[in-house]
DNA sequence: CCTATTTGATTGGTCGGCCAAGCAATGGGG
DNA sequence: CCCCATTGCTTGGCCGACCAATCAAATAGG
């Protein structure tokens, strides 16, 4: 209808400036922005390996570390037990993952990646580095690692608030310490 | 638990892979571990005021334009069409938001927050200012600022990258006054 | 030894969020 | 005038993610 404005504000000269974005203020917003976009951008390019995004972090971590205690990789992902275990579920049905008892305690679960997933490991690592190519385009090394800098101190002061008010345990696989 | 050593893998220290950094995708990952905890934190916050994470965008862009295409709402905070009707239903029969069809195109709807939501405004950006607090808590002005720079860039790399691969109309919140 | 607490994992429920289809109304072109 | 593409929104399905509550097993305490 009538001449969409939007798209053309959108366009590339509107957009390009995007000064209304960096001044937008709240960096809560930013936030929430940035990450739900590159959700969508992690789903576009996991999608063709047949992986949801958020699929690949527990991937990778198995790929990484061998058969562990299911325990373990809550921890390590710092999800919540009940999220990890559906996405197991799915996992192992559709054939990425393989769970078994824990003999050394009956209450425990191992899991490990499957010998067919391997081969989607190459890929998927393929897959974040054009996704981590994309979400970096336009930045210089030194930015994306100030970036990466600010990152980890906002993750940190979200933690520690976190656990002020929730008391929850949280692991928190590589967080906290350590800000180099 | 069993003698499982500290998997304190190469990956905790981000800094330490400075040159391979975007094969490991640290900002990857940062971005995802940061945006959890951000939204568990403002979860927190607005669980005491009745909301859930994510509304408090729909109800803020509604507070700050008054009655708006549903069409308009979309396009302001980029969400998904079926994203917003869900929210705006569990809003609707909240009592926080009123829906009538609008005269003039009897395809459309007009969705506008109703004056008892309107004690939460107070609240709610009381809250986000409190979320803001502990995001930014231990970054100086300088850093702040930076940060909103940079995720500004990313937004924008992000955003004509999923533009090219997928039909985009582009909203672009923008432009309201906010405290920072 | 037998009970309390803690730990490991699961189920149920709800919400945000996406995609893919599906209508209903609008409006442009033949 | 009618047909057809577009727009606006809704539904259904699925997944990630949370919380709360539950159950089973292991361990600490009396």
């Amino acid at each position: 209808m009538t001449a969409e404005p939007v798209q053309e504000s959108r366009a590339a000269s509107g957009c390009a400036a995007a000064p209304s974005a960096v001044l937008d203020g709240p960096v809560s917003h930013a936030i929430s922005r940035v990450s739900r976009l590159h959700r969508i951008a992690a789903g576009r390019v996991l999608r063709e390996l047949g992986l949801h995004p958020g699929q690949e972090f527990l991937m990778m971590h198995l790929w990484d570390s061998g058969a562990v205690r299911q325990s373990e990789l809550i921890k390590a992902v710092g999800l919540d037990p009940s999220t990890v275990t559906k996405m197991l579920q799915r996992l192992e049905h559709a054939g990425h993952v393989r769970r078994r008892p824990d003999p050394s305690d009956r209450r425990a679960s191992l899991v490990e990646a499957t010998d067919a997933s391997r081969g989607l490991l190459v890929e998927v690592r393929r897959a974040w580095g054009e996704l981590e190519r994309q979400t970096l385009e336009g930045l210089e090394a030194a930015e994306c690692a100030e970036l990466a800098r600010l990152l980890g101190k906002v993750e940190t002061a979200l933690w520690t608030e976190l656990a002020r008010g929730g008391g929850a345990d949280c692991g928190a696989a590589s967080g906290e310490p350590d800000p180099c």
